[in-house]
DNA sequence: GAAAATTTGAGGTACGTAAATCAGAAAATT
DNA sequence: AATTTTCTGATTTACGTACCTCAAATTTTC
C-alpha cells in the first residue's frame, strides 16, 4: 500500500492537521516541526495521490490555445487536433479553449498573452510570433508562474516551458541530404519553394537546407528563393516561371505550405526531365502526388502529436510533476510513397 | 459543473442506490426503471468520474509485461523502457511487473501466458511468437476479458485488443526505396543481412524490400541473404566473405540487430569502393556510424514509444475507454546523420 | 510569572463514486 | 387475499486529500 497523509502523521509523531499545513506550504508551523514532517515523508517515501487530491478540491485545469487565424491549412489542422483534445478534455478535469489571433502580428499577440494572463489559467500553449513584446508578454506570464509551452514555433530567450515542435534546422538538413542523394550526382540547380521568409520556421529550414547542400554537395546551386506566399495561385505562377527560365532544374524543396501550386506547376510539365521534389506536410494533396510520383518525399510534423504534447505538458507543470523527455520530442517524419499511414491526410 | 450520480437520480426519479445499481450492472433493477436511468444518463450526459470512482475502489491496474529473455539489444532496451514504466505507474495506480520467457519459445510462452492469467491481471503486453498455441492461449486471456496488446511482433489471427508496433513491411519498402534512390542508377549487387528468418519482422521486412526493389529497381540483384544470428562475430565474417565474393556490391539492408559486426566488416575495407547501407534500430553503435559515413541511413522503432503507447492503451481498455488512433500508431523513424536527436542512443 | 502570541491537535465536512445493509414498497405467485 | 419474491429507497462507510474551526498546548514577550 502507498503511505498516505496519516502514515505521514504517525511516522513523524504529529496530527494530521500539522501535515496538512506542512503538505500545502499554509503558515502556523515551526521550523522544527516543518523538517521532522518533512523528513518522515522522504522517509516512507510519500507520494501525493494527486487524483484524490484534484478531487478534494474540485479541481480544474484551464488551458488556453492561442492560435493563429486565417487560412493557413496546417493550422487549420492544428485548431482540429485541439478541438479534439478539447472533447477528451473533462476526462481529465481539463478544460480548454481557443483563442484566435491575426496570423504573425505581435501586437495582437501580445494583447492576447495579456488579457489571457488576467484570466488566470493553468497553462498557455502559444504559437508564436519572434518579438521583444511576445518575448516580455511570455514573461509576464511565467511570472504569475503560469506555464507556458510554445507550439510548432519556438520563442528563443524566452522564459517558456517547453517548446511542443520539431527541430527546423534538421528538417530542412535531412531535406537537403535526401535531395542530394536522389540526385546521385546528376548536375543542375535546385530550387526552394518558401512562403514567407519573415516566418522562422522557414528560414530556419532554409538555413539547414543551404548548410547541408554547400557543404555536401557543392555541385548545385540554389536558386533564388521563391516566395509563394502560401498561395496556390501565385505559386503556380511563380514555380511555372522559375522552371522555364532555368530548365536543367533538377530538384525543389518546398519548405512552406503552398505545395498545391507546386503540384499544380508540376503536372504543367510532365514531358519535361524529371525533377526531384522533397515537400513539407503531408496533406491530402501531397499524399496523392507522393503516390504519383511526382513528390519524392515529404517531412511532415505531426500535429497531433504537437498538441498532444503540448497538453501533456502543460497539465504536468501545472501538477509540477516531472516531464517525459522522450516522449515529448517530436520527430520529424519522413514519408515516402511506401510507408504512408493508411487514413487521414 | 459536470453532472454526477446524484443528478443522474434526480434526473430519472430514482435513488442514489439504483442508479449505482445500474451504472455498476449490479442485479435487481427491473428493466424499465434501468432504461429510464439509462436514458437520463443520456440526456444529461453524465460521464462516470474515473479518478474517483478508482478512489472509491482503491482500483489497482496491475499490468504485466512478457519479455523475450536473451542478450538482444533491442529487447534490452525494451525492458529498461518497461523499467522505467514501472517507476512512474504508481501516480496513475499502475502496477507494472515483468516476466521474461526465453526467446522464440513458444511453449514457454504458453506457460507464462496461462500462468499470468491465473493472477488475473489488469492486462498484458507480449512480445509475440508466432504459433497456434500462443493464439490460443492469447484468445484464452481475451475469454478472461484481459485487455492484450501484442509489443513490437504482433500475433496474427489472435485476438489480442491492440498492436503496439511498426509496419515493418512498410520499413522494408522504405529501406529499398531509400536505397534505390540513394544509389542513383549506380549498377552492381546489394546484400541483405538478417538475424534470422524464423522472426516474423524480419521476414516481413525482406518481403516488403523484395518487393520494391524488384518493383523500382530491377537492375539490381539481391544476394543471398546472410543470417548472422544477430551475432557480432559471425556477422563480421559473413559479411566480409560476401563482399569479398562479390567485390561489385554496392549496397547493403541490415534488417536484425547483428549491426555491431556488420560495422567492424565495413571498417575493414576502408580503400574499398563506397557502399550505400541501410539498418534497422538506433544504437550507440549505429548512430557513431552514422556520423562516420559508414551507414547511410537507419530505420529506428522507438521502443520507448511502443511501450508507453501499450501502457496507454493497456489502461484504455482496462477502463473501457477509446484509444486515441493516431496518438497509438507507432511510425517508423528514418535518421539520417543530419537529424540524429540528441542525446541517447 | 502572567499575558499575549504562536503553534499544534482533534475533529468535522467535502469532493464523486463504490459498496454495503436494511427496511419498505411493489410485483408476482399461490 | 395472503404470501413470497423481486425491486427500490434511505442511509452509511470508505477511498485520500483539502480545508475549515475551535480548543488546547506551547512558546514568546514584557
Amino acid at each position: 500500500m502507498r503511505p498516505t497523509v496519516h502514515d505521514i502523521a504517525a511516522a513523524a509523531g504529529v496530527s494530521l492537521a500539522t501535515v496538512d499545513r506542512v503538505l500545502n506550504q499554509r503558515a502556523g508551523v515551526r521550523k522544527v516541526t516543518r523538517d521532522r514532517v518533512e523528513q518522515a515523508i522522504e522517509r516512507i517515501g510519500y507520494v501525493r495521490d494527486v487524483a484524490a487530491a484534484n478531487l478534494a478540491k474540485s479541481r480544474k485545469y484551464p488551458f488556453v490555445f492561442i492560435l493563429p487565424s486565417g487560412d493557413n491549412s496546417f493550422m487549420r489542422g492544428l485548431e482540429a487536433e485541439v478541438h479534439a483534445a478539447m472533447a477528451r478534455g473533462p476526462l481529465e478535469r481539463m478544460v480548454i479553449s481557443i483563442v484566435k489571433v491575426p496570423a504573425f502580428d505581435a501586437e495582437a499577440l501580445v494583447a492576447a498573452l495579456d488579457e489571457v494572463r488576467a484570466t488566470a489559467p493553468a497553462g498557455v500553449a502559444v504559437v508564436a510570433v519572434e518579438s521583444p513584446e511576445v518575448i516580455a508578454a511570455v514573461n509576464r506570464l511565467r511570472a504569475d508562474r503560469i506555464p507556458v509551452v510554445t507550439l510548432v514555433s519556438d520563442l528563443a530567450g524566452s522564459a517558456r516551458d517547453h517548446f511542443a515542435g520539431v527541430d527546423n534546422v534538421a528538417a530542412g538538413r535531412t531535406a537537403a541530404s535526401l535531395l542530394g542523394r536522389f540526385l546521385g550526382g546528376r548536375p543542375g540547380p535546385i530550387a526552394v519553394l518558401a512562403g514567407s521568409m519573415l516566418v522562422r520556421d522557414h528560414r530556419e529550414r532554409l538555413d539547414g537546407f543551404r548548410a547541408v547542400m554547400d557543404e555536401d554537395f557543392p555541385g548545385h546551386t540554389l536558386l533564388p528563393v521563391i516566395e509563394g506566399q502560401d498561395d496556390p495561385v501565385l505559386t503556380e505562377k511563380l514555380v511555372g516561371e522559375a522552371l522555364a527560365a532555368s530548365p536543367g532544374t533538377v530538384g525543389i524543396y518546398s519548405l512552406g505550405a503552398g505545395n498545391r501550386g507546386l503540384i499544380a506547376a508540376l503536372k504543367q510539365r510532365k514531358d519535361a526531365p524529371p525533377v526531384c521534389v522533397i515537400a513539407h506536410e503531408l496533406t491530402r494533396h501531397t499524399r496523392a502526388a507522393l503516390n504519383e510520383g511526382l513528390i519524392d518525399a515529404v517531412l511532415n510534423q505531426d500535429a497531433g502529436h504537437e498538441v498532444r504534447s503540448a497538453v501533456r505538458v502543460l497539465k504536468a507543470k501545472a501538477d509540477g510533476a516531472a516531464v517525459i523527455g522522450a516522449q515529448e520530442r517530436i520527430y520529424i517524419d519522413i514519408f515516402l510513397k511506401d510507408n504512408l499511414p493508411f487514413d487521414e491526410g
